[in-house]
Order: structure tokens, then C-alpha cells, then sequence
DNA sequence: GAGTATACTTACCGATCGGTAAGAATCAAT
DNA sequence: ATTGATTCTTACCGATCGGTAAGTATACTC
């Protein structure tokens, strides 16, 4: 049972550095969420800084996968845009954990190490905004624009998830649900908004 | 000079809680760049906890106060909301720390502490959606609807605004440059885009 | 059935954490 | 000159941190 163990332990400590960051978890209690000393996590993984980076790749080759997959489930570019950021959105709402995650490795990577490591949305950001240059009336943004259009659309859906647990605290239960099933829609509207924004030249 | 010590303290707190994080911070260093002890530290503040919500509650009043103002510089509620988010905006570039650390508390508030501290943004957010609902044609909007399309900005600019570091990391910094100067001319157009979308029945 | 990885354990390390207690320096008021 | 805050210091506490070293139980191989 190698994987086994190995993989509940890269469970554990997803949970746990998504909730308390990478300097507030301790090794030790992720090994006791299985039963487990932290000699045992230590076995599987030599440093604590090996586990985060781990649970760190493997969420970002989830997501990057997550975007090539939407991309192939239409050929309108304007289509796969939206297929793209509203599947973003309930990839976010299925695994709160893995938004908080990568959100906190963006607050955190310039100080806890310096080894400016390759970034993990470089990717899969470089890949939206190619395709919203393939929209029609959008072959000529340049690039820097073009950027900042699509990483408006991910701080907004990035930023509502993380904040999902404080919303819930702040709000009514019955107001956050309607803002929760708001918001999906608006989101919708947001980016028809910005297609629409540039009539293609026909 | 009572003050003096303390005002220090706060400052060199800020810098290092939103730099890496409240779990991150120690106390002990917090005072050594004063040259102080920790135990100096402890004088002006009892617990590490108090430090961190002093600093926490001055930043959220400015924010509060920076609305305020900014919705005293027109009378167009369509305008005042240009000024909002632009402003607020260029808030989040004169002091990234600021936002660095609001967006920590989002994240660590609910595992940090049970004791479910009234959220800092709650009235300023609410006042923003009070704004947006006296513009004209977004009078009759819904409540959870117009908490989204502002929360959507929100986030577009929090999220930008934590990004700094690591995008300045990742692109070249001519490029980099043109991703900043667009940011605001975009985020420009995405609050004009969403004010049109429901033209005011005249 | 002896040898050998595998997957753990106990024992221990030095460093650092937040926090308490008690004392010393500074300064103002009496 | 004495008292009494104010503002720090040194000394110390128990707990916890990440990590090393060495031993052990299990299970598979030859």
C-alpha cells in the first residue's frame, strides 16, 4: 500500500495548508489526521517544503489540464472563453481548498523562498489569453491588454471563492445562497460584456 | 514619545504580517527592527493577537473613510462608482501591503479564530452597493445581483493587486509596465461596460 | 529460513515560538 | 530626595517547530 498512505497524506496537507498557509501547518498534525508520528511524513516526504510542492503541482496540473479539456469542447473561441471561465467557477465551488491554496502560494512565494519558482498559472494563464485573442474582433489586442481583460475575469472568480467562507459567515443563509447562484450568472454576463465590446469586423 | 515606539511597532507589524502572514510573523522580529525586544513589543501590546487587530482595524478604517470621500467627489452615483474603483485601485498600488494583508485575513480569519470577528469590508462593501443601486436603470436591481456585480470588481482589483510581485517576477519589466498602465484603463471600460448594460429608462 | 527493502516507531536535537515575572532606567511631580 | 508611572531589559518558562538517528515490525525474495 506505498501510494496509499502517500496519497492520504498529500490529502491531509492540502487541507491544511489551504487553512491555516504553509508556516501555520505543522507537519506533525498532518501525519496525525492519519493516525501517523511526523517521522512516518517525513519517510515519504525529506522536507516539509517537498510535501507543499507536491500538493502545489498537482493542483496546478489539474487546472491546466481543466483549461486544455474546455478549450476541446468547442470551436467558437467566444464559446470556449466562456466554457473556460464558467467551468473555473465550479471547479472553484467543487474544490474550495485548491483556489485558497494557490492563493496563498501567490501571497507567499516571494517571501518564503527566493528561488522564484516557475509560477504555476504562467501557463495556464498564457493559454486563455490566446484564445480570447482568437475571438472574432480580438485578433489585434495586443497582448498586455489582452491580459489584463482575462486576469480581471480570473481575480473576480478567484477572489469570490476564497471568500466563500466569510460571505457565508457575514450573510444570511438564505441571501448568500441567491448571491451564490447570482453569481455564476454575472459572470456570465461579464464576459459576454467584454465580447460584445469589440463588434467583429464581418 | 508613548506613541512614537507604538506607531513603529504597528508599521513594521504590517509590513510583516501582510508579507508572511500572521502564522509566519514572529513577534520577536517584529521588535528587533526597532532594535527593541519582544518583551518591549508585549509592553504595547499584550498579545501577538492584539498587534495583529490593531493594525488590521486601522487599515479597514482608512478603506471605509477613502469610500466616503470618494463618493463626496460627484454627484453622479455612476460617476462616484468610476471614482470607487479607480481609486480604490490606485490605493491597492500606493500600499500593496494593505491589500496583501486584507486578503490574508479572508483567508485565515475563519480557521485563526471562532470568534467570527465583524468582517472589516462589510460596510464598505455595503455602501458600494448602495451606490450602484442610484444609478440610474440600477434602481430596481436585487440585492445578492448588485452585491456580485460589485463584488466581481472588487475582486478584479484585490486579485491584481496581490499579483504585483509575482507578475513583475514572471514577465519582463517593459512588458510588466504595459500590463499596469493597461489594468486601470481596462478596469475602466469593465465598469462603464456593466453601468450600459442596463440603460436608465428615460 | 536468512537476507533485504519497506514502512513505520521511539528517542532526541537545537531553535524558536508566545508569554510571564521581576527588575532597571528614565523622567515627572511632589 | 522620594515616590510612582512609563518604558524598557534580562531571565526564564513550557510547548512546539522541522529534522536526524537508530531501532523495529512486516513482508517479500532468494
Amino acid at each position: 500500500m506505498r501510494d496509499d498512505t502517500r496519497e492520504q497524506l498529500l490529502a491531509a496537507a492540502k487541507q491544511q495548508f489551504a487553512e491555516k498557509g504553509f508556516y501555520g501547518t505543522s507537519i506533525a498534525q498532518v501525519a496525525g489526521e492519519l493516525s501517523l508520528t511526523k517521522q512516518a511524513l517525513l519517510y515519504h516526504f525529506k522536507r516539509k517544503e517537498d510535501l507543499y510542492a507536491e500538493v502545489l503541482r498537482r493542483i496546478s496540473d489539474r487546472l491546466l489540464r481543466y483549461v486544455e479539456g474546455a478549450e476541446g469542447r468547442s470551436d467558437e473561441p467566444a464559446q470556449q472563453l466562456e466554457d473556460i471561465f464558467l467551468g473555473l467557477y465550479a471547479a472553484s465551488r467543487e474544490s474550495p481548498m485548491d483556489t485558497r491554496l494557490l492563493v496563498r502560494e501567490l501571497l507567499d512565494n516571494q517571501s518564503r523562498a527566493e528561488k522564484a519558482r516557475d509560477w504555476y498559472l504562467l501557463p495556464f494563464l498564457a493559454e486563455i489569453v490566446e484564445v480570447l485573442r482568437r475571438v472574432p474582433g480580438f485578433e489585434e489586442v495586443e497582448l498586455p491588454t489582452a491580459f489584463c481583460m482575462v486576469y480581471q475575469l480570473i481575480g473576480s472568480i478567484e477572489y469570490f471563492a476564497i471568500s466563500d467562507a466569510t460571505l457565508g459567515k457575514m450573510y444570511d443563509s438564505d441571501v448568500y445562497e441567491r448571491i451564490r447562484d447570482d453569481f455564476p450568472r454575472e459572470l456570465r454576463s461579464q464576459v459576454r460584456r467584454l465580447l460584445a465590446s469589440r463588434p467583429p469586423a464581418i
